[in-house]
DNA sequence: AAAGATATCTTTTTT
DNA sequence: AGATATCTTT
């Protein structure tokens, strides 16, 4: 333990009873956690499987898996849980869900097919079905605030209809056998209250529990993190509100007050001493988020030296900002002989990444890039996963809409509609819906449905008894999709097309070749569902350039960042605008700040496209945060930032001249 | 059903 | 500007 500080020593001693670590960023939290369950492990002789550690993603739970049986060696950590709240849920879910009514091989959907099924339960009660993406996101809201649908209320238009449709989906998708990613929370909160019987059974299995980014949990996850604690209540909380930037997916950074109200024993350690950053950079850091109201007090501290300044970078357009960004970055690496993964570049919203993969493709830098489109998004992939999704669970009614016509069976609209009617009527799925002699349907309709039924039936008995892998690999062959897909576009689009399958089941078969990795169908689907892009431990090791969002830069570090477009408008964004608001995007640029180890750029561009018009973006507020003396400007002076930004922009407009 | 023309929206952030 | 949805025409 002497390599730990005085208070990371005492949280990771303190073993029973509740735990509030306050972990200011880079003050070596996760190293807390890691330590803590080791020395659980070791220290105590707690068996792994009643330590259940909890993080916010899968990657930060593959590492911190890692980290743990790396320093166990000798020591089996077989048991251990670490991963995602949502993964904690689908776990409980996997071997309990049988108790809420649910069958075991339920399928977990994607928010594409919940969208859809919203979509047309508002259309069958004549709702307004232009507004699903809005009701939707005020579904999850109240799924994420931990309420039931008989709970769910809402004092405007929008609300009250959300909290309507709310019911009928949750019945949609039990007739479906079929949860979405927030029911992983909500479904085991609802087994955890009416069961006592699984409720002792998962009070006793998790007997510790830590939690990361306690800051960014939501009202369902803080009731679920207060079921399973039951009366033992050995709970390790690490967060920090200064980086909660989540709360508009529900998250309540206030979760690390209710902590001391819920437990009056509760212990609180802060940790202050950073480990990453040079002075300069937590300096301004900390003046910046001065500006904020806060929780709880704390002040981040550095051994590490003053180091550099803050680089500011003024470009004249987003193309300018990629290419100085990109050649200052090579200059470095150039003359430190050092590597792309030392550099990242961070923005607040996706498509601000454009310009600089340009410029890294034309520079043929290789790099990796946060969001944007996921693999799981692609059609041939929701196509082949649809199948597979069907196989498991036949009554997986979005599934089966995207597969039964994929490719083209001759089952046309109308048909479906009929059987979609029918099944509603009596409350069962599709699949069920048309072995029904009572259904009246056109005999060459009902052939081919049949058929098509009969074919899924008779492949999921197949791939349940044949080695699995290999039983996967025919079935594109088998249902025709090499052919669908050079009928739909050209050669090459097919062609890509066809190894984004072949890279899935690659990643399948890769998984089941893990140590205790998924084996069956059904737990390798489930698996499946969870990830948003195909995530392999190669990735972490390949020297590429990072782009990233300041949300998905969370946890993150790296030598050097450049955090890009620090103007109004994206930086607090545009749409932030009540005081709450402001002090989130503020947390975000903290966030984006705290990065860098020991050099950090700033840009910002004169102009901008937006909407495909020039826009003349000013400074953001934040970059006036910062103290001037930790501030370099590079090339030319900038009376801007200095000035007020309507004078700033008065100059600017005169500097330009005339075009508006 | 498919191709082509036109209108409309987009840029928050994600397990 | 570029992508996507919607409408038109064959």
């Amino acid at each position: 333990m002497a390599d730990l500080n005085p208070q990371q020593q005492e949280a990771v001693k303190h073993v029973h009873g509740p735990l509030l670590v306050l972990a200011g960023a880079g003050s070596g939290k996760t190293r807390v956690i890691t330590r803590k369950i080791i020395h659980l492990i070791r220290g105590h002789q707690i068996a792994p499987k009643h330590i259940c550690a909890v993080t916010f993603t899968n990657k930060a739970a593959r590492e911190m898996k890692s980290r743990v049986s790396e320093a166990l060696q000798g020591h089996n950590s077989r048991g251990l849980m670490v991963s995602t709240f949502h993964h904690l849920g689908l776990h409980i879910l996997r071997k309990d869900i049988e108790r809420l009514g649910y069958r075991a091989n339920f399928s977990v959907i994607d928010p594409g097919d919940s969208l859809s099924m919203l979509r047309n339960l508002l259309r069958e009660t004549n709702g307004p079905s232009d507004l699903a993406e809005a009701i939707q996101a005020r579904v999850s809201r109240f799924k994420n605030d931990g309420l039931f649908p008989e709970a769910a209320h809402a004092d405007d238009r929008l609300g009250e209809e959300a909290a309507r449709v709310y019911a009928l989906y949750q019945r949609a998708l039990s007739a479906c056998n079929a949860v979405d990613l927030d029911d992983l929370i909500l479904l085991p909160i609802r087994l955890l209250q009416d069961h006592a019987e699984a409720r002792y059974t998962w009070q006793d299995r998790i007997r510790y529990l830590l939690v990361d980014e306690y800051q960014d949990s939501n009202g369902a996850q803080y009731r679920l993190v207060q079921s399973l604690l039951g009366v033992r209540h050995n709970l390790t909380a690490v967060g920090d509100d200064d980086q909660s930037i989540y709360s508009w997916r529900g998250a309540a950074a206030d979760n690390l007050h209710r902590l001391a109200q819920d437990f009056p024993n509760l212990k609180v350690i802060k940790l202050e001493q950073n480990y990453r950053s040079t002075g300069r950079i937590l300096q301004a850091a900390n003046a910046v988020i001065a500006q904020n109201s806060h929780l709880f007090e704390k002040r981040l501290w550095s051994t590490l030296g003053e180091g550099h300044g803050i680089r500011a970078l003024r470009c004249a357009d987003e193309a300018d900002e990629a290419k100085q960004v990109i050649s200052a970055i090579l200059r470095d690496r150039f003359q430190r002989q050092g590597e792309y993964r030392d550099y990242a570049i961070l923005y607040r919203s996706n498509h601000q990444a454009r310009p600089f993969e340009a410029e890294l493709r034309n520079a043929r830098i290789p790099y990796q890039i946060s969001g944007g489109l996921s693999f799981f998004e692609r059609s041939e992939i929701k196509d082949f996963l649809a199948y597979l999704r069907l196989l498991v669970n036949p009554d997986d009614d979005p599934a089966f809409l995207r597969a039964v016509n994929t490719p083209r069976r001759g089952i046309g609209g109308s048909t479906l509609e009929r059987l979609g009617a029918f099944a509603k009527a009596r409350g069962i799925s599709l699949f069920a819906a048309l072995w029904e002699d009572t259904l009246e349907l056109p005999e060459k309709a009902r052939i081919a449905l049949r058929g098509f039924a009969g074919w899924v039936n008779l492949k999921a008995g197949e791939v349940d008894k044949a080695e699995l892998i290999p039983a996967l690999h025919s079935l594109p062959e088998e249902i025709g999709y090499l052919q669908h897909l050079h009928s739909e576009g050209d050669e090459k689009d097919a062609g890509r097309r066809w190894e984004n399958i072949q890279e899935l089941l690659d990643w399948m078969r890769r998984l089941q070749a893990q140590d205790d990795g998924p084996q069956t169908l059904p737990e390798i689907l489930h698996r499946l569902m969870l990830f948003n892009v195909l995530e392999r431990e190669e990735d972490d090791d390949r020297d590429v350039l990072r782009l990233s969002t300041l949300h998905a830069a969370k946890g993150l570090e790296f030598p050097q960042v450049f955090l890009v477009g620090v103007e109004e408008e994206l930086l607090p964004h545009r749409n932030s605008e009540t005081p709450e608001q402001i002090e989130e995007e503020r947390r975000l640029f903290y966030v984006g700040m705290t990065r860098a180890r020991f050099r950090l750029t700033l840009s910002l561009c004169r102009k901008r496209r937006r909407y495909g018009q020039d826009v003349h973006p000013t400074p953001s507020r934040f970059l006036q945060e910062i103290p001037r003396e930790h501030l370099d400007w590079q090339g030319e002076q900038n009376p801007e930032a200095e000035m007020d930004p309507a004078a700033a922009f008065a100059r600017l407009r005169g500097l330009l001249g005339r075009n508006e």
